[in-house]
DNA sequence: ATCTATGCCTGGTGGC
DNA sequence: TGCCACCAGGCATAGA
C-alpha cells in the first residue's frame, strides 16, 4: 500500500526517467482507472511531454503542456517502464508508449488505482484533491488546527489519522508506527486527546515519514518491486506486520487487533488503553 | 453535520 | 488436489 514515503519515491524516480519524454500513443486495456472520458483522455495526453511531476499526499500530479494526470495509487498500483512490448504483462492496464518504442505501464492487480484529468493549474478544484487536508510532512503543519477539527469527534484516533480530509499521507503502515512512537493506543477516541498529546503524535508521524522517505519507503506484501519503490524501512518497522514479536521498548508481544475495521498492530503495554 | 456501511477488485490462505 | 468462502484495504458514495 504506498503511502506518502512511497509515492514519493515513486515520484522522484520516474521524474529522473520521464522529464522531457513525450507520449506517442496511449492503450487502454482496463477503461475503469481512467475516471471521465477515455478519448478526451487520449486526445489530450498524446503527443504530450512530461514537464514535472509533483506529489501531494498520495497523489501524483504528472503535468505536461497544457494538462494534468492525477494518479492515484491505492493499494497496488505501481509503475514500470517496459522495453519492449513482450514484457507487458496481464495486469498492465494502461500503457503509454513513449519515443523509441519504450513504455510506461500503469501496473495494478487490484484495478482500485484511479487517474484523472485536468487542466494544468487546476489540479487542486478537483474533488479529490481539493478534500485533502495538510500533508503530514510539512514542516510547518498547523497543529492547532487539526486540533480543532478532532478535538469533538467520537472517531478512534487511529480512524481520524487515516482520513485524508484531516491529514494527507498517512496509510496503515506508518499511522500504527506513529501510535506506537506516541505510546497512543489507536482506540483511544480523538476527543480524548489532548494538545500535548496530539503534538506528540504530529511529530512522530513526522519522525516516522521522514525516516521512511530517506530510506525510500517501505517493501512489505509485496511480491513484486515495482519501478521505485524497494524500500527499507520495512527493516525499521517496530509494531506493523509484527505479530508475536517482542517490542522492542519493553519485550512484550505485539498483538494484532483491529481497529476502525483494519488490521493493527500495537504493543499492550506501551500503548495503554484508557 | 458526522459517522458508518458498502462496493470496487484479485490473489493468497485456510478449511474441507 | 480442487473447490470455495473469506480477507486485505483507500477512497467515493449512499445511507443512518
Amino acid at each position: 500500500m504506498p503511502e506518502l514515503p512511497e509515492v514519493e519515491t515513486v515520484k522522484n524516480t520516474l521524474k529522473n526517467f520521464l522529464l522531457g519524454k513525450k507520449i506517442k500513443d496511449i492503450i487502454i486495456n482496463y477503461d475503469k482507472i481512467i475516471k471521465y472520458d477515455n478519448k478526451d483522455f487520449k486526445n489530450a495526453l498524446i503527443d504530450q511531454t512530461f514537464m514535472d511531476i509533483d506529489r501531494y499526499g498520495k497523489y501524483l500530479i504528472f503535468k505536461f503542456e497544457k494538462n494534468s494526470l492525477v494518479s492515484h495509487l491505492r493499494m497496488e498500483g505501481k509503475y514500470f517502464i517496459r522495453k519492449n512490448l513482450a514484457d507487458i504483462t496481464k495486469h498492465d492496464h494502461i500503457i503509454f508508449t513513449l519515443e523509441n518504442d519504450i513504455y510506461l505501464t500503469y501496473h495494478d492487480v487490484r484495478k482500485f488505482g484511479t487517474m484523472e484529468l485536468t487542466k494544468k493549474g487546476e489540479e487542486f478544484f478537483l474533488k479529490s484533491l481539493s478534500k485533502l487536508g495538510p500533508e503530514i510532512n510539512n514542516p510547518n503543519i498547523d497543529i492547532n488546527s487539526i486540533y480543532q477539527k478532532i478535538k469533538t469527534s467520537s472517531r478512534p484516533i487511529k480512524a481520524v489519522l487515516l482520513d485524508q480530509t484531516i491529514v494527507a499521507g498517512l496509510g496503515n503502515i506508518y499511522v500504527d508506527e506513529t501510535l506506537f512512537l506516541a505510546k497512543i493506543h489507536p482506540n483511544k477516541q480523538a476527543k480524548t486527546i489532548s494538545l500535548k498529546q496530539l503534538k506528540i503524535i504530529i511529530n512522530s508521524a513526522q519522525e516516522v515519514i521522514n525516516k521512511a522517505i530517506k530510506l525510500g519507503g517501505t517493501t512489505i506484501r509485496s511480491y513484486q518491486s515495482s519501478l521505485g519503490v524497494d524500500g527499507r524501512f520495512q527493516n525499521e518497522l517496530n509494531v506493523h506486520t509484527l505479530a508475536g514479536k517482542q517490542c522492542k521498548r519493553c519485550n512484550t508481544l505485539i498483538k494484532k487487533i483491529k481497529v476502525a475495521g483494519r488490521g493493527t498492530y500495537i504493543c499492550p503495554n506501551c500503548q495503554e488503553e484508557e
